[in-house]
Formats: structure tokens, C-alpha cells, sequence
DNA sequence: CTAGGATCCTGTCAGC
DNA sequence: TGCTGACAGGATCCTA
């Protein structure tokens, strides 16, 4: 899914691409799109800021374009900052296409799609001082690799009893991990995901701290997995999908060579898979 | 506080 | 071949 690596690498790709473009019209046909988009007309795009899986995109006009991808969201763009576009097969319907709901129409031929098959993402018009007022990023907690602390997330799984998979995934503790990373992370560091977070002992609060800091990092070397939508703003696809140390390997051999297989479980409504012989 | 379910949506895939 | 139904999943909302 767009975690922190892929909403980060469509972020340098909308920043190199976008920056002083100006936003002549935009068209809208998605109801998830809040706000008044007059607001961005005419408005040139000074920089795009991304607060865990969201994204700012911020105009010289004092109002910001503020996207959650969700799932299936793709912010593709076209035009002269960009020489080798790139048509990723993931481009259900294409650009413009049947899955095109909003088209931003940039100064110097320059055009930023938004497709999204399954409708999950939204976009919103706010002014700029006021994205960080906006709930979902309000309520964000800090990152791993930014602001996250040792101390910080040994006192996050200290404070429950829930599964640590489930709590490491929620955004009001930590900004940015999903479901593969989540998953991966957790291999890495041997843990089983189903454990009570309060029950992990500091020497396993480490290794999974160093654990999520890794595969992120994995996941940004690679520019992100296109398992299910994901492509950059060059139309291109990630390739963390083929390096992932657990995440759909369901009856696969364990990547630690333990001898064991890779299960498939759900565990608070998400895929979950691991390894039952090393994960502990 | 916590777990669980429903919701949004549509491509994919299994089953008949 | 073609139809039907189940399924996936980030975040939110609701109920127990």
C-alpha cells in the first residue's frame, strides 16, 4: 500500500516536477474533493510537504492542495520538467482515463493527473496555515525516521495491550507505516506480530525500532512497491515488491532460512504474514 | 481502553 | 464462456 517510502517518493517526484508551475484551472469530477478549487488558480506551487501518508502541495497564494492517496491513488504528471514519461501498466484506463478524476491544467503545458480506481484517496483546499489543523494530521503521531525516538516508541508500546502489527500501524502513534512495512519490519526483527506490544522486552523494542527504520529505508532505495496502484509521478512503478521479506510470501519459505513457512493470518482486518517458526 | 464490524469502491479471482 | 459472489484494504465511525 502507499506507506511513508511511496507517499515520500511521490513527493520529491511532485517537488521536482511541479515546482513553479502555475495552476490555471482545474477540473473535478470526485466528490471526494473538498474545498473551493478557485482557490488554486493562478496560484504558483512554491513547495509539497508530506505529513506521514499525506501530502501538501503549498502555493505562492497562501492556499495548499492537501492529498491522501489511500489505496489507489496516483498523482501522475506530464509535462516539460519531465523527459522520460513513463505508462506504468498500473495506469488502469490511462491518462486521461476512465479513472482520471481530477485534472489540474499547469501553465507552460504542464498537466497533473489524479486517478484512482477505487476512490479511497480524497483532496482538499485549505489555506496553508491551516493544513496542520487538519485532522488526520493533527492527530498524527511522529515519525520513524524523523522525530520518532527510542524512548518514545518503548513508551508507545508500553501504553497497551494490543498487538504490536496493529499498534505500530496506527497513524495516531506513529506517522507513515502500513501494512507491508509493518509486516516486514516485524520479520526483521524476529517478533511475532500478534504479541501484546507491552509484553516486548527492551531489547525487542529495539530491534523492531531498528527494524521499521530499516525496511523504510529499503522501501525509499527502491522508490516504494507497486503491489496493488503504485506508481511515481513519472507514471513509473517501485520495486520494493520484489525485495519484501514476508509481505505475500504466503507458503513460501521463510527468508531467514529457519526452515519454516511464511503464514497468511488476519489480524485486526489486515493481511498478516509471518513466519510461525522464527517470529517469536 | 479495546476489539470487532461496517463503510467507502472496483479489479481480480475462485467457483459453478 | 460468462455470471455471481467473495475478497482486499487506510482510515473512520459505530457498537459492544
Amino acid at each position: 500500500m502507499p506507506e511513508l517510502p511511496e507517499v515520500e517518493t511521490i513527493r520529491k517526484g511532485l517537488e521536482k516536477y511541479l515546482v513553479g508551475h502555475t495552476i490555471k484551472s482545474v477540473k473535478i469530477h470526485y466528490k471526494n474533493f473538498e474545498g473551493n478549487e478557485k482557490n488554486l488558480e493562478g496560484g504558483k506551487i512554491k513547495k509539497v510537504r508530506r505529513f506521514g501518508k499525506v501530502l501538501s502541495i503549498d502555493l505562492d497564494n497562501g492556499y495548499s492542495l492537501v492529498i491522501h492517496i489511500k489505496l489507489t491513488g496516483q498523482l501522475i504528471y506530464r509535462g516539460p520538467n519531465l523527459k522520460h514519461p513513463g505508462l506504468s501498466k498500473k495506469i488502469f484506463g490511462g491518462i486521461p482515463g476512465k479513472h482520471t478524476h481530477v485534472v489540474f491544467i499547469l501553465n507552460k503545458n504542464g498537466t497533473l493527473y489524479y486517478n484512482d480506481y477505487r476512490k479511497f484517496g480524497w483532496l482538499k483546499v485549505v489555506k496553508t496555515k491551516d493544513v496542520e489543523e487538519i485532522g488526520f494530521i493533527k492527530k498524527l503521531g511522529p515519525e520513524p525516521l524523523d522525530g520518532l525516538t527510542l524512548n518514545i516508541f518503548k513508551e508507545i508500546l508500553s501504553s497497551t495491550k494490543r498487538a504490536v502489527k496493529i499498534l505500530i500501524m496506527d497513524q495516531s502513534k506513529m506517522g507513515g507505516v502500513g501494512n507491508i512495512y509493518a509486516n516486514d519490519a516485524l520479520f526483521l526483527a524476529k517478533i511475532d506480530p500478534r504479541r501484546p506490544a507491552n509484553e516486548l522486552s527492551v531489547v525487542e523494542a529495539k530491534k523492531l525500532f531498528e527494524s521499521i527504520k530499516e525496511v523504510l529505508k529499503r522501501g525509499l532505495k527502491y522508490e516504494g512497491a507497486s503491489e496493488l496502484a503504485y506508481v511515481t509521478p513519472a507514471g513509473k512503478e517501485g520495486g520494493y515488491q520484489d525485495h519484501a521479506l514476508v509481505y505475500g510470501r504466503q507458503g513460501k519459505p521463510c527468508l531467514n532460512k529457519c526452515g519454516g513457512k511464511v503464514k497468511k493470518i488476519k489480524l485486526g482486518g489486515r493481511g498478516t504474514y509471518f513466519c510461525p517458526n522464527c517470529q517469536k
